[in-house]
DNA sequence: CAGCTTTTGTATCGAGTGGTAGATAAGTCA
DNA sequence: TGACTTATCTACCACTCGATACAAAAGCTG
């Protein structure tokens, strides 16, 4: 039972449109003037309700990692390493060139550089894509432990490969390449994940 | 003959100076306060010196670019295509963590997204990505032409691809990896290139 | 209704932003 | 030397930044 005046607006609305300046502008150039005009509320509401810029941010990044978990899930339900990477690569390829979203990667143009007083927008940024590379990385272990990843192979690079592709991608995207522009990049990414039909020796 | 008070600084150790605090801090995150420091010069030599902020960061990406030239000199006298890439990705991994740089590259670090009044800021950096992407395109189709990059190739393609792979290396660099795991990104990536000794016929 | 709690809007805070006016200093050229 | 040209410095501009004090408003509980 809460006590008080309620909220007026949809905190979880009123965040995709914060994320979307994030997205757009960067943490550095997101300024509150923007935020609440695109959020429709006052700086002290915004205040109450995310502590601070940075807070806000978080909270964004958050509803970011709930929209990406279930393109993750289906990434990850691949039944090969190649697969894996095949699904991994071209969702890439289609949500960073969605038209509903800024283009490119909210972990990658949120900001990998910051002003004074942001020093830590980098770090909060780049801890989130680890994320993604572990559980790439943890996937192509099990891959190698069922026999679909050679033995050879190794997981960690591999899942730090997609990964860097992935971050390379959103670049891309940012700068407006159009969607097959990234599925070119996906495919030619694949070459690292030889099809089972023509495997070949690898030495290295 | 030049008439007049003479500079009292070094033009192009102020830009080197400049360069490094936009490569940290990014368009947006770079104050003036930080650059006239950084470059030990008062603002109104810097305007008179490079017109704007936006002049200043123009002055930096041309002697950044003047840098990278001579490297791109070495990538692109490599033998075969594959040399050419191997040669790129080897000297993006040297030089994206060398110490005496900000780590990441000044292309991406530099603002992929900016705000109010710097919207042409990520264009002037996608402008000056591109031009590797295009010397790397134009060296490949030589090479088709040479023979030493199979006609199946797509030259534009695997330009696109080296350049997203900088582009994500430098999104990697720039959240403190190191330089092994840079090589080893590098590494993977030149799965793409198959290696002649070990040349297989390639669908698609 | 009254009493309490929380949110909202207005108006503003001090600090910092990019950029400049105007006086002074430091050189070259006649 | 003295006129001319350009650079440098101090001080400051109008504006925006992220963040907040305070009072009015809006709900729930009794």
């Amino acid at each position: 039972m809460v006590m008080g005046r309620p909220r007026s607006f949809d905190t979880d609305k009123a965040l995709d449109e914060a994320m979307e300046v994030f997205w757009r502008h960067g943490y550095d150039g997101a300024s509150l003037t923007m935020l609440t005009r695109a959020m429709g509320i006052k700086a002290p509401s915004l205040y109450a309700a995310f502590g601070s810029k940075e807070g806000l941010l978080r909270a964004a990044l958050d509803r970011y990692a709930l929209r990406r978990s279930e393109h993750m899930r289906y990434v990850l339900a691949g039944t090969s390493a190649r697969e894996v990477a095949e699904r991994f690569l071209n969702s890439i390829a289609e949500s960073h060139t969605d038209p509903a979203n800024p283009p490119g990667c909210l972990l990658v143009q949120g900001g990998l550089a910051c002003g004074e007083g942001s020093e830590n927008i980098p770090f909060e940024l780049a801890s989130r894509r680890a994320l993604t590379e572990t559980e790439l990385r943890e996937r192509f272990i099990r891959a190698q432990d069922d026999g679909d990843l050679a033995e050879a192979s190794d997981p960690a690079a591999l899942a730090r490969f997609l990964s860097t592709v992935a971050s390379g991608m959103g670049v891309l995207a940012s700068s407006g390449a159009d969607r097959d522009a990234l599925r070119e990049v996906a495919r030619v990414s694949l070459s690292a994940f030889p099809d089972p039909s023509t495997r070949v020796s690898t030495k290295s």
